[in-house]
DNA sequence: GGAATGACTTCCACTGAGCGGAAGCCAGTT
DNA sequence: AACTGGCTTCCGCTCAGTGGAAGTCATTCC
C-alpha cells in the first residue's frame, strides 16, 4: 500500500497530550494545520483527535478558526498544588503590600525553576517569570536558594550540567557557582544581579518544610534598587517563616504532588 | 473471547480525558482502581493509559503508589485566559487592599459563574468559591450580575431552568428572580445575602468589553456586614472602570478563549 | 506462620479503533 | 476561471490497543 509516513509505534496517548503541548511552544491560537506540524502529526489525523478534545472542551475553537486551550483544561489543572498555592498566597500579598516590589513563590522542578505564584502591582514591568513558566536555577534569586539549600547530590548534578549563559552577568562558571552557593547558605539569601535579564535584579530566601528545602520566596526589583535590596530581608524572613508555619500541617507530597515531574 | 464487557465505540482520547476528569470529582489523589472507577475503565486498560500520563507528567506518583494530576497540566493550563487573568490581576489586589475583603473576578460559562481569580487575606475564611471553581449563576452577586447583563436570551434561557437551591435564602423564582435582575440592571450592581452559604453576603458590579458583559467582580463578606456593604460600591466601581481600561485593547476572543466551554 | 485479602503489574492473542492518503470543499486571490 | 491554502470527509487496511487472566507483593487476620 504505497509506503507513506506512517509512523508506527506511537500511542494515541502520545499524539494528543503532542496536540496540547504543542501550544505551548507557542503563545496564542494555532490553526489546525500548525497544530499538525508542531505535534508532527498528518492533518487529517490532527484533525480527528483535536474535533475530540474540542468536544470535551480541552481545546477551544476561535469565531475565526484558530484553536485554543480550553478552560476545561484550565479548570482541571487548578487542582494541582492547590495546597500549597492556597497556603501560600496571602502571604506573597503581604509580601508584595510590604515592599512594593513584584513577589514570587517559586519551587524546583527537575533542573530548573517553577514559578507557582507571583503578585504583582499595576505599574508595567519587564516580565522575565510568569505563573506556570520556567527559569534556570543559576540564573535566579529564587533558584539559587533553593539549590543551595538542596541536597548534595541534586547540586552535585546541576552543577555538572553545562549552565547556559542568559545575559553576560550570568554565572556559569561551576567552581564560582558551587562557592557562591556556600556563601548564599551560610547568610541564608540568594541575590541576581542582571543574571536574567538587564535592568532587574531580584533576593530571595527559602522556604522549608519538614526539614528540608521545599520552595524559596523572593523579589525581582528595577538595577536601580541593587544596593539596598537586603533592606528587604527582614520581610522575606517574616513571610517565609509564616508559609513555613501555615504549610508545616500539610503534607509534604500533597503540596504539589511530588514536584518532580521535570522537563528536561 | 467469551463476551466480556469490551465496549466498542469508545475513543482512546476519550478514555485518556476520562482519566484527567477523574480527578475533579474527588479532592486529592486517587488510586489505579479509584480511577479506573471513575473513569468507567477495566483496570489493566487504566494501568497502562496512567503509566503513560505519569511518563508525560499529567499525572504523578506519590511515594504511597497514589496518583495526582501532575505539574505539567497545570504549567500548560496556565496559557489559557492568561491575558484576562494578568490583566486584571493587580486590580482585583487593590480590591482586595482598599476593602480588606475577599474579592473575585468571575466570568459566566455556560449556564454557571466561572471563578478566574480571587484575591484574599490570610484570616481563614468559609470558602464557598475557589479559582477554577463553578457556582450557579443566581446564587451568587457575580452571577446575577452578568446574567442580568446578558443578551436577553441568555437570560431567558437560564431562567427557563430548574434553579437549585443551596440555602433557604436562594431565590429560585424565576418571576421574582427576573425582577430582581431587572433591578439589578437599573442599579448597576447586584447583592446576595446567605444564598450560597450561610454567614456570608456579597455585592458585585459588572465588567464590560466592547460594550457587552465580559466578566463580572465582586466582594464577599460575613453577613454581619451585609446592612452596610454597599459602603464598596465607589470602589468597586472604580476598580471595574481600571480592568475595562486595561482589556479594552485585548481582542474579545483571547481573553479566555471564547469562554463558553459549559459544562452543563 | 500461613492463608486470605486487596491492590497493582504483566502477559498476550485477538480485533476494531485509528489511521492517513486522497479526494472534496470552500473562501479568497490573481 | 483558474489557482491557492486550509479545512473536512471518506474508507479499507492494519497494528495499537485491548482486557481477562494469571502473577506479584504487601498487609491483615486467624
Amino acid at each position: 500500500m504505497a509506503g507513506g509516513s506512517r509512523e508506527p509505534g506511537r500511542t494515541v496517548t502520545s499524539k494528543v497530550l503532542s496536540i496540547l503541548e504543542a501550544f505551548e511552544k507557542s503563545r496564542g491560537a494555532l490553526s489546525l494545520t500548525d497544530i499538525a506540524e508542531k505535534s508532527g502529526l498528518p492533518l487529517s489525523t490532527a484533525h480527528r483527535l483535536v474535533n475530540e478534545l474540542t468536544g470535551w472542551g480541552f481545546l477551544s475553537r476561535e469565531p475565526n478558526g484558530r484553536y485554543q486551550l480550553g478552560i476545561r483544561l484550565w479548570e482541571l489543572a487548578q487542582n494541582t498544588g492547590r495546597q500549597l498555592r492556597d497556603a501560600a498566597r496571602p502571604y506573597i500579598q503581604d509580601l508584595f503590600s510590604l515592599t512594593g516590589e513584584t513577589a514570587h513563590l517559586a519551587v524546583r522542578s527537575g533542573h530548573e525553576v517553577l514559578y507557582i505564584d507571583r503578585v504583582y502591582g499595576s505599574k508595567r514591568l519587564p516580565r522575565a517569570s510568569r505563573v506556570g513558566g520556567r527559569l534556570p536555577m543559576h540564573a535566579t534569586a529564587v533558584g539559587k536558594v533553593i539549590l543551595a539549600f538542596e541536597e548534595d547530590w541534586v547540586r552535585d548534578a546541576y552543577l555538572n550540567r553545562q549552565l547556559e549563559r542568559h545575559t553576560a552577568h550570568t554565572h556559569v562558571d561551576p567552581k564560582r557557582l558551587a562557592a557562591e552557593l556556600t556563601q548564599i547558605r551560610e547568610q541564608g539569601y540568594a541575590t541576581t544581579l542582571e543574571e536574567v535579564r538587564l535592568g532587574s535584579c531580584s533576593i530571595a530566601v527559602p522556604v522549608f518544610h519538614t526539614g528540608r528545602i521545599g520552595a524559596a520566596i523572593g523579589l525581582v526589583l528595577p538595577t536601580s534598587q541593587a544596593a539596598t535590596m537586603t533592606r528587604h530581608l527582614p520581610v522575606l524572613r517574616g513571610i517565609a517563616a509564616q508559609i513555613e508555619r501555615a504549610t508545616a500541617r500539610i503534607p509534604l507530597e500533597s503540596l504539589l504532588g511530588s514536584h518532580a515531574a521535570g522537563t528536561e
